[in-house]
DNA sequence: CGGACAAACGGACCGCGGTCCGGTTCCATT
DNA sequence: AATGGAACCGGACCGCGGTCCGTTTGTCCG
């Protein structure tokens, strides 16, 4: 028993997740390529957990194991979508990508994330607030992004705050009222969000 | 056949809504308290429909064809709740009722919409968007109100669009990301939307 | 008062999200 | 290669929201 401590290979002062066996790591790709197979053929409301599970060649209890939950499920789905959406913010061409003055890159932020939020709207419904806390990666880099770019702006005061009140008339139930309901034309929403952009950063052209 | 045309008793060139059986109308009642009841002791995710069709001593049917649906129930529950902040709005002791200035006002208008708001959010949840087009009273209040007030200032532009912005950070959704998970103090919060309403309606005190 | 029709009632029934647990598979260690 | 145990797998099972339809009740007329 007591033999020469080995040393501690690793020191998991905050546990490290467990990395995830073969077979799982496997079932999860066939899960979430099935998932999106099936959302995009039949939309996110029509897609049942079990249809995903039999397309995916896979036991019920298995997707909820890898997905906490069918939120939680079409929570991957989005981020899936939504990646594309980042890449172009981050390294994509300017005016949205970097190259362009900041005032030009938040106009086309706006733009693009007004589009965007409408395309994904039904998915955005049926992710909910997917697994509570652990709000998924678009909104946190959304917020983030708009943040940097006030900053660089040189607006002065709780930029998180002002961050978020960019964003949220951009959120997809607002959004849903205002163009489903309401039937504002979108070119309508979108000038109208220049306009709140415009007094929150102070005057401009 | 032909006689002599007793004349319309009514015209109704849009379909008046036939009135309610006098039974249907005791049940409705019946039905909503209950709801509340439960409400009040379970929290709105812990109760079921079968509870509240027994609560109220009667069918499960007759619950989903008086309120459509689960959200429908909710929502007429938040309905009757917010009815009471509605009434402290329209005709209570300034500021937050008439009275004020109108800058007052709305101070007043965001720090009671934001307590409220968080004190709902449950019920707010579980109402979703009840019922689609008809979206709860609610919503369409806080926008007519907000859109009053900004007249009141003297604010131009596109007055519906800026009401939603102002309206728009307060959102159940939003607060609750803020306030239950970033942990932001709800002091801060209410200091930045009164930024944005400076920022928004123009240069202040 | 009586009869007839529409509207409302109730509860059996269905589909889906989510859980549970006995059996199986993978991986580390010897 | 053999072995022990943890992680994973599958599908039977449960509770709840929502629907359906045969029966009852209210209301309006003659």
């Amino acid at each position: 028993m007591s033999e020469m401590l080995p040393g501690p290979r690793l020191l998991p002062l905050v546990d490290a997740p467990p990395p995830e066996r073969r077979d799982a790591a496997r079932n999860r790709e066939l899960l979430l390529e099935a998932a999106r197979r099936l959302v995009h053929q039949h939309g996110a409301p029509g897609v049942t957990m079990d249809a995903v599970a039999a397309a995916a060649g896979v036991g019920k209890g298995t997707v909820f194991r890898r997905f906490e939950s069918r939120e939680g499920l079409m929570a991957a789905v989005l981020n899936y979508s939504e990646s594309e959406w980042q890449g172009a913010v981050m390294s994509g061409p300017a005016p949205l990508g970097p190259g362009a003055e900041p005032w030009e890159r938040l106009l086309a932020f706006g733009r693009s994330r007004l589009e965007t939020t409408l395309v994904h709207a039904e998915l955005i419904r049926a992710a909910g607030r997917a697994g509570g806390s652990r709000s998924f990666a678009a909104y946190s880099f959304a917020t983030r992004h708009v943040h940097y770019l006030l900053h660089e702006l040189g607006v002065t005061g709780d930029l998180p705050l002002l961050a978020v009140a960019l964003l949220a008339p951009l959120e997809a139930l607002i959004l849903d009222q205002q163009v489903t309901v309401e039937g504002f034309p979108l070119e309508r929403v979108y000038a109208g969000w220049v306009d709140l952009a415009r007094r929150i950063v102070g005057v401009r052209t």
